[in-house]
DNA sequence: TTACACTTTAGAGTGCACTCTAAAGCAATG
DNA sequence: CATTGCTTTAGAGTGCACTCTAAAGTGTAA
């Protein structure tokens, strides 16, 4: 089983975050414990990458940084935390299902104004 | 048909946006054509209600204000902008199914990180 | 008539999530 | 051995969408 280490710019683009915001990540402690090789550059493990990936997912779906946070936090602490953790992903769970419903629910209607729209231009 | 006008107050509290905000947007241009009383103070008609509402799904479902201003000059210029704003919807309509369809599948990942997490918690 | 609650404005301030700058060190290329 | 291009840090700056402040005017109730 090979290290296999990743540099900073090789992370960005695999994650499309920049070296900027892979930086601010850690200093606001979303990413941690990231190797150092002997100048003190950051090497990126293949843990490290799949843990960005979560994180980008929890972004994408809308969780405050400062939710994603404490995750972070929980996680840090390890394993008695997996139900800590669960219930701050199932109470996100149900946040997107809702955001879902609420899109959907405003697409009917931007779909209706669409149609409204048609209906004009078939009047002139 | 009698006038029926509604102060800011009554409509911050029928709409959910501050008074503070209904006047940042008058101010940006998202609203226009307010009416005002012998003192200055708005008087907002039912049909600038259906349009604070209608301002308030396309900011739900995600479209930035400045692509709202674009709309709302649009509309201000009368009937002739009917297909212009109608193309411009179906962009925000296509934005908004692939946002869904985005939810849906990150959806899906966070319900399987609940079943790992849950499978992990049986271990113990 | 005095208190209190409302309204107006221009412009400053806030919070979030980045995004960039400056100054410096390290490493491979010509 | 100089250039180019990477890396590091603390801390300042940006853009968005509000959100608030200060000072002033209006309206109603006791």
């Amino acid at each position: 089983m090979e290290p296999n280490f990743f540099t900073i710019q090789q992370i960005s683009e695999m994650t499309g975050l920049t070296a900027h915001t892979l930086r601010y990540y850690e200093k606001i402690g979303l990413l941690y414990g990231i190797h150092r090789d002997t100048n003190g550059y950051r090497q990126y493990s293949e843990s490290d990458i799949s843990w960005i990936h979560f994180l980008l997912r929890l972004r994408v779906t809308g969780m405050k940084v400062s939710d994603m946070k404490q995750f972070s936090d929980l996680r840090s602490q390890g394993e008695a935390t997996i139900s800590g953790r669960r219930e701050l992903l199932e109470t996100h769970q149900r946040n997107v299902l809702a955001q879902i419903n609420e899109l959907k629910n405003n697409l009917k209607m931007i779909d209706e104004k669409i149609e409204t729209y048609k209906w004009m231009e078939g009047q002139d």
